[in-house]
DNA sequence: GACCTGCTGCGGAATG
């Protein structure tokens, strides 16, 4: 068994340790035996010590040359804790440390050329930039022996945690060595998936060391009971409730500054704290907190994980969180130690945040939290091959696609995808293919560019290519040289105008200046009065897919008799409805829409509102909207049940019709617009060149926010039977949560471009049109007129298909081709072409009208001729008369917007028209 | 109304 080097043990007597911590000595033996080693404990048990010892350890006992040991956490404010806290370690021993983030002073990054740190401490992006680009300090990751990632279960699961896995192999390439591998993480539920993600193709020996959660918890739910003021009635119990220092977490940034508005008139021992506040401003409420002068800090997530922020002695939850995950960590926040009982209360406002509650803390005392899944991301795959490209400057493809498919993310990833992916990226100029080598193409540094100000609207700031998370537009704000926070730059342009007051960080602003060419607001501190509070735009927060289910149970169970619970249930037991579930659907509907309540998954919910929103769209309008959440879905129409079509369909039809929809959503279009930057396409996204573009972009979009399979099966279910639907007249608790979701609407604002697309080649009708595309006539119709107008850039034109009497529509400039095709031959060609007509031209602005007489002979014989007879370019009406038979006029039709070269054939086709009324 | 996370390296010129 190995043993802690004696310098160590020494340095735990001179911290004054007792001892070492479970976790810590549990993690000796496999660290020390040069074993892959994951570590899950919860916060406050000692699990960076945990890994550090023995790494220190070990490097004592070993020859080691710097860069030893990489330690990788998510955050800066972790990074520059832990820089000290290791600091403490490591210059006693004569070991130097230094930490490398955007915020390090570039004297303190420089430093680490001429004294290179024994340990390196930085964020996943810091090891991108400095494998993909810092060519002189790379040379010293040849010595890595260890790597450290602390807070594993934070990248785990998302793009971060893609880039992190990649970029560990293409270290481990470098190195040419096979470092130690340690995982820090908090409790999670999938330590296998976890152990293979991190370890990846890590030949070690590995071992997992996991310290059971035995946190003992007090949680206590309360229902407000509802009054005219919500936020009164919340602050007030707020103020009672904290105990100093309390932490209030809420769901929104809006939340925190509403929240503090109303607790301002009780005490000024309140403070708020969420990512649109400045640096500076957080740090001030951290040392608040830290200093014993706050009673509560209102927060978001950030305030969920990172650094210590002293003892806390109570959390307090604004409406429940999203996950039991989450739960755990805002509950982790207090009683910062390993006896140390956390005290919680959770306050609801609505029945359903009740349901939600007494489901999570359920959940959270069985243990069982949300599992992570892995995802595979091209768009991520595509950065790190131009990161390797960049750092050999040429390098052979076969390297390139083994060390991609080393990770654990894209072991699967075929030869096959690989080349597409590299053909795609060669396409966009992004990557040069040269035989079997590549190297970067030309556009790489036109996209990622140097330039402080932008080129282009789609190019870049070097710096961004490191990093995978990509924000709106923003506005700072500013007092003096101090930063404020921000503000969504969409908000500003809509609500934000100079000498409006606005209120952020707790404190209103008086709003000097608006800069728009530097994205900057100067403000003022103002006094008293009222201030708007800004709305940031956020990606929407799903919630857990254990919560539904467990929401069933616990209504079946011995909790459903607690108070607030029963209440519930006597809303349906009252009415003689069953209890919520997912085998009941109850239906309502109102003047507006028609609400499916029922227990549901939210991505199975979220793909049938895509599908009755498809229906209702081509139905309706397109302002029809949908609604989704765990307590069922919603659709604007109100005239049919759309779920009973739905379930007609066969399942064939229906996977078409899902994708459709999908296609159609701003979640999709969100999606391409993210990642498609990562392989150089910047102009317009086209089927057929951009496929694979388009398909990632999909997948992405499923995998995150549909379920497909899922959908199929419960849609089977209704099929079956297996689930009651039953109609209601009325309002139910759980169908007022559906009601409470923002409406999902359709993304068809290139509908012009849709149609034009269609009508390439052909000629079709409203219905026609209607049909293949999904959009009601109604809509379609509206933007056929508009896009036959002189300015329209995708100028059509109509006419009447003589064999069927419909009007058809086709692209302006192909009515000549379709004329001369044989497929309208007789909507051109008239029955006697010597008959004169007379035909009324009205110029566009209506000011004047010509007639012209002609026989469809004249048009036939000589074109240029009847043109020129023609003496305006543009026609707004044209409508044809008969000198002999005054009843033509009447059953002529009119054409509207027709051009000077196109008129002739028009009006062959009124012609054609009226003669086969006439004679047959 | 809907959370959070991160973001050039290196060398040379100019300066005190």
């Amino acid at each position: 068994m190995a043993t802690l080097n004696r310098r160590l043990v020494d340095l735990m007597k001179e911290k004054n340790w007792k001892g070492m911590t479970e976790v810590q000595q549990k993690a000796l033996n496999p660290i020390l035996s040069g074993k892959n080693t994951l570590i899950i404990a919860p916060t406050g048990f000692g699990k960076t010590e945990a890994a550090l010892l023995p790494v220190l350890s070990s490097m004592l006992d070993n020859d080691v040359k710097p860069v030893a040991v990489l330690y990788i956490t998510p955050l800066k404010a972790l990074i520059n804790d832990l820089t000290l806290r290791i600091e403490w370690w490591a210059s006693k021993l004569n070991y130097y440390v230094n930490r490398k983030h955007g915020e390090v002073p570039q004297k303190e990054k420089n430093l680490r050329l001429k004294r290179v740190p024994h340990i390196l401490v930085t964020t996943p992006e810091g090891l991108e930039i400095d494998l993909d680009w810092a060519t002189k300090f790379r040379e010293n990751y040849k010595n890595i022996r260890w790597v450290i990632v602390d807070e594993i279960h934070e990248l785990i699961g998302s793009k971060r945690g893609v880039q992190l896995s990649i970029l560990l192999e293409r270290l481990k390439d470098f190195s040419n060595y096979d470092f130690q591998r340690i995982g820090l993480s908090a409790t999670i539920q999938d330590e296998d998936l976890v152990s293979s993600f991190l370890f990846g193709s890590s030949n070690r020996e590995s071992e997992i060391v996991r310290i059971k959660d035995k946190k003992v918890f007090e949680l206590n739910i309360v229902k407000l009971n509802s009054s005219s003021d919500v936020w009164k009635d919340a602050a007030k119990y707020i103020v009672n409730s904290a105990e100093k220092p309390t932490l209030i977490f809420t769901n929104s940034r809006f939340l925190t500054e509403r929240l503090h508005e109303e607790l301002e008139e009780y005490s000024d021992e309140f403070f708020v704290h969420h990512s649109s506040i400045s640096r500076e401003g957080k740090s001030l409420v951290e040392d608040n907190l830290r200093n014993g002068k706050a009673k509560g800090v209102i927060c978001t997530k950030t305030l969920e994980l990172g650094i210590d922020i002293g003892d806390i002695k109570k959390i307090i939850m604004f409406r429940p969180p999203s996950s039991v995950s989450s739960f755990l960590q805002r509950l982790g926040r207090s009683g910062h130690n390993i006896l140390g009982i956390a005290k919680g209360e959770i306050i609801c406002l609505y029945d359903f945040d009740v349901l939600e509650a007494y489901a999570i803390r359920s959940l959270a005392k069985k243990g069982k939290v949300e599992k992570t899944s892995i995802c595979r991301p091209l768009d991520v795959a595509s950065r790190e091959i131009l990161g390797i490209i960049l750092q050999y400057g040429e390098i052979e493809k076969s390297k390139v696609f083994k060390i991609i498919t080393s990770s654990y993310s894209f072991r699967d990833l075929s030869e096959e995808s690989f080349d597409e992916l590299i053909n795609y990226l060669s396409k966009n100029n992004l990557v040069t293919i040269n035989g079997d080598k590549l190297s970067i193409g030309k556009f790489f540094f036109k996209l990622w560019n140097f330039n402080k100000n932008r080129n282009y609207s789609w190019s870049r700031n070097f710096s961004e290519f490191f990093s995978l998370i990509n924000n709106n537009d923003t506005f700072l704000l500013r007092w003096k040289d101090k930063n404020i926070g921000e503000i969504d730059a969409i908000y500003v342009y809509k609500h934000i105008r100079s000498g409006d007051t606005i209120r952020i960080g707790g404190k209103l602003w008086k709003i000097s200046k608006i800069n728009t060419n530097t994205m900057s607001i100067d403000v003022i501190p103002s006094d008293g009065g009222e201030g708007e509070i800004p709305v940031w735009r956020g990606d929407g927060i799903s919630k857990s897919y254990l919560i539904p289910k467990e929401i069933e149970k616990l209504l079946k169970s011995r909790e459903s008799s607690i108070a607030d619970i029963k209440k519930i249930l006597e809303k349906y037991k009252s009415r003689n409805l069953p209890l919520p579930s997912s085998n009941v659907i109850t239906v309502e509907k109102n003047e507006k829409e028609t609400i499916y309540s029922t227990l549901i998954n939210e991505k199975v919910a979220n793909t049938i509102a895509h599908i009755l929103l498809y229906l209702a769209t081509a139905k309706d309008s397109l302002n029809s909207y949908a609604r989704y959440s765990i307590y069922g879905f919603s659709v604007s129409y109100t005239e049919k049940d759309l779920l009973k079509e739905i379930v007609k369909i066969n399942d064939k039809k229906l996977k078409k019709l899902i994708i459709k929809s999908i296609l159609r959503s701003p979640l999709f279009i969100s999606t391409l617009k993210e990642i498609q930057v990562s392989f150089g396409k910047v102009g317009k996204v086209s089927k057929g060149e951009d496929n694979l573009l388009l398909k990632e972009a999909l997948r992405q979009t499923i995998s995150k926010y549909f379920s497909i399979k899922k959908t199929l099966e419960y849609i089977k279910l209704l099929k079956e039977g297996k689930i009651q639907v039953i109609n209601y007249e009325g309002s139910l608790p759980l169908s007022e949560a559906v009601l409470m979701q923002a409406p999902i609407k359709p993304w068809i604002n290139n509908i012009t471009s849709i149609i034009y697309e269609t009508l390439k080649g052909g000629a079709y009708t409203v219905s026609e049109l209607s049909d293949s595309l999904g959009i009601s006539s109604k809509s379609i119709e509206s933007k056929l007129k508009q896009m036959r107008k002189p300015d329209s850039k995708y100028r059509i034109v109509s006419f009447i298909d003589v064999d069927s009497r419909e009007t058809r529509w086709c692209i302006l400039d192909e009515l000549e081709e379709i004329v001369h095709s044989c497929d309208f031959y007789t909507s051109f060609n008239a029955i006697n072409d010597n008959e004169t007509f007379i035909a009324s031209l009205r110029s566009l602005n209506s000011s004047t009208t010509t007639e012209l007489i002609f026989k469809p002979k004249e048009i036939l014989n000589n074109i240029e001729e009847i043109r020129r007879r023609i003496p305006f370019e543009e026609i707004g009406e044209i409508r044809i008369n008969d000198p002999v038979d005054p009843l033509v006029y009447n059953i002529s039709p009119r054409f509207y917007y027709i051009n000077k070269k196109v008129a002739p054939y028009i009006l062959l086709n009124a012609v054609a028209y009226i003669q086969n009324m006439k004679y047959s």
